[in-house]
RNA sequence: GGCCCCAUGGUCUAGUGGCCUAGGACAUCACCCUUUCAAGGUGGAAACCCGGGUUCGAAUCCCGGUGGGGUCACCA
């Protein structure tokens, strides 16, 4: 793909964790970028010093890099459009800000935030829109410097014509007009001197040639504020795109109470990178040929603003599941050792530095518990038989297969000296040849041996086959269990 | 409440006027496979929010209603 001129961003603000409708916004502009050959860039957001978070930006960008989103320029590798942090751009919207109050394009205003406050309210109450009344629109230089002298600290407001209209033509949702009688003269500048959002932003993206605005859909209705900004500015603003928002199950805005919401919690939870940007991608875009798994390259190669739906999607973590599951059974054992080594470890099933002969263990096991796992969780969970003996055996399945106990005991001790004889190291296919021969010598069916085995060996009646089990425990450990079983069978009986 | 966006099965979606007896995927149900549980395979049930137009013809275009969402901060 030949390089480009595109430059799209995202632009997080540092007050939380990096939340899944984040990341997909995130992701939504790094495929855009990747496919274009373009510029994706990182912007840091924290104009807001009351709400900054310690740590935020760090986990943020650690997820991003998680998830594989790699950024061209941002706030740890820096670039030509730099700084990438805006509490470090403060002087070019002082610029920006001066160049405004002096033509007039922007005035200040003396009200206080409580004033504010209760005007909004008393309107609300009215049942008229909340909007600023532009008192302070008309000022004369006398009346302002009367009331700074009362010492108060004007904000800045952007002058917004009261008739007219803007038009924001969303790549997304085409042309959508907002009346210049329902915006009002926001706020540019803060009393501190730090620039609002909607400033902040516009000023951004026009002085670090962001190309394509795309951002979830709740800033559509500040669109048209920024192209007022841009237009003061005189200068170009880019293709707008609004993507639809991620909803909760129940349709609300998804919050903590819905459960795993930032990337943080999926990745603590055992969910893959390509499992969650394969959904993440599938929540608003599909591709053209309808397959649901694509790896990153194919998300690239075929990913277009065209294909971005409109409407919002409801998030749902059975799918999320289902495609971690299908990248789980993808990757190789040894991969999957890998990954897989901090839940054992937060399990207490393994160290958290294991020797190689416990790494070789699992490998073993890894190909057997990965059928059934849908999360590195989940795999771990299931690991349980394999790296401790069992201190109970399921009641239900005692209940069935360890009835009679003194028959089972019997049972399970014919089955144990059969197994002796099976060479070591064990092989499956040899342990299912004696189980077959035990089972025509004994004249009883295969499953009344092996559900007791399973049992005995696990304390379990589910879980992997038999005799791969057993394979990969190895001949020594599976006797002691079998031995460990019948003295339980003796005690109980 | 004002403004704005949206509306295909429970969920994600395909669909851009005839190819639609509306396709795929997750979930669900049944069956198959089978030493259990999974995985896998096969099959089933399940949707165009409602009402008006436009048109020979509408899931697709227009209008209205309803419903959901967003936004109205010296937050972003």
């Amino acid at each position: 793909m030949p390089p480009s001129s595109v430059r799209v961003r995202f632009a997080p603000s540092p007050t939380g964790a990096l939340h899944i409708g984040g990341a997909r916004t995130a992701l939504f502009n790094w495929l855009f970028a990747r496919h274009h050959g373009g510029t994706f860039v990182l912007r840091v957001e924290d104009t807001d010093q009351t709400r900054l978070q310690e740590g935020s930006v760090e986990g943020i960008l650690d997820g991003l890099r998680w998830l594989g989103l790699t950024w061209d320029e941002g706030p740890d590798i820096g670039g030509d459009a730099g700084p990438y942090y805006q509490s470090e751009r403060l002087e070019i919207y002082r610029d920006r800000l001066n160049q405004l109050a002096a033509a007039d394009l922007a005035y200040p205003c003396y009200c206080t935030p409580d004033e504010l406050a209760v005007r909004r309210e008393e309107a609300r109450a009215a049942g008229r829109a909340p909007r600023y009344d532009g008192r302070c629109r008309d000022l004369s230089p006398a009346e302002r410097e009367r009331r700074a002298a009362g010492g108060r600290r004007p904000v800045l407001r952007l002058r917004v014509p009261g008739d007219g209209e803007t038009l924001v033509d969303d790549h997304i949702r085409g042309r959508v007009v907002f009346a210049h009688a329902d915006l009002d003269d926001f706020i540019i500048a803060k009393a501190d001197g730090f620039p609002t959002y909607n400033f902040a932003c516009a000023v951004d993206d026009a002085s670090m040639g962001i190309t394509h605005c795309i951002r979830a859909e709740e800033h559509l209705s500040n669109t048209p504020k920024q192209l007022l900004v841009y237009r003061a500015l005189g200068a170009t603003p880019p293709r707008f795109a609004h993507v639809p928002m991620i909803l909760a199950p129940d349709r609300s805005k998804l919050s903590k109470r819905h459960g795993a919401t930032s990337v943080q919690e999926f990745r603590a939870e055992g969910f893959l990178p390509a499992g969650l940007v394969n959904y993440l991608t599938l929540l608003g875009w599909s591709p053209e040929g309808g397959e649901e798994m694509l790896p990153v390259a194919r998300m690239v190669e075929q990913f277009t603003l065209e294909r971005v739906g409109k409407n919002a999607a409801v998030y749902d973590v059975k799918k999320l599941r289902w495609l971690n599951g299908r990248y789980l059974r993808e990757m190789t054992a040894a991969e999957l050792v890998r990954a897989a080594l901090p839940f054992l470890a937060r399990r207490g099933f393994l160290p958290g530095a294991p020797s190689p002969a416990q790494l070789a263990l699992l490998e073993r096991a890894v190909p057997l518990l990965r059928e059934r796992a849908d999360t590195l969780d989940e795999l771990a969970q299931g690991a349980a038989w394999f790296f401790q003996r069992p201190e109970s055996y399921d009641p239900k399945g005692a209940a069935k297969h360890f009835a009679d106990r003194a028959e089972a005991r019997a049972r399970l001790g014919l089955l144990a000296q059969s197994l002796e004889a099976v060479a070591a190291p064990w092989i499956h296919a040899d342990l299912e040849a004696a189980y077959t021969a035990l089972s025509t010598e004994q004249g009883v069916s295969r499953g009344a041996l092996i559900h007791p085995t399973r049992l005995a060996v696990t304390g379990l009646t589910v879980g992997p086959g038999l005799f791969e089990l057993m394979e990969a425990l190895g001949s020594d450990e599976v006797l002691a269990r079998l031995e460990a079983a019948r003295r339980w069978l003796a005690r109980e009986a």
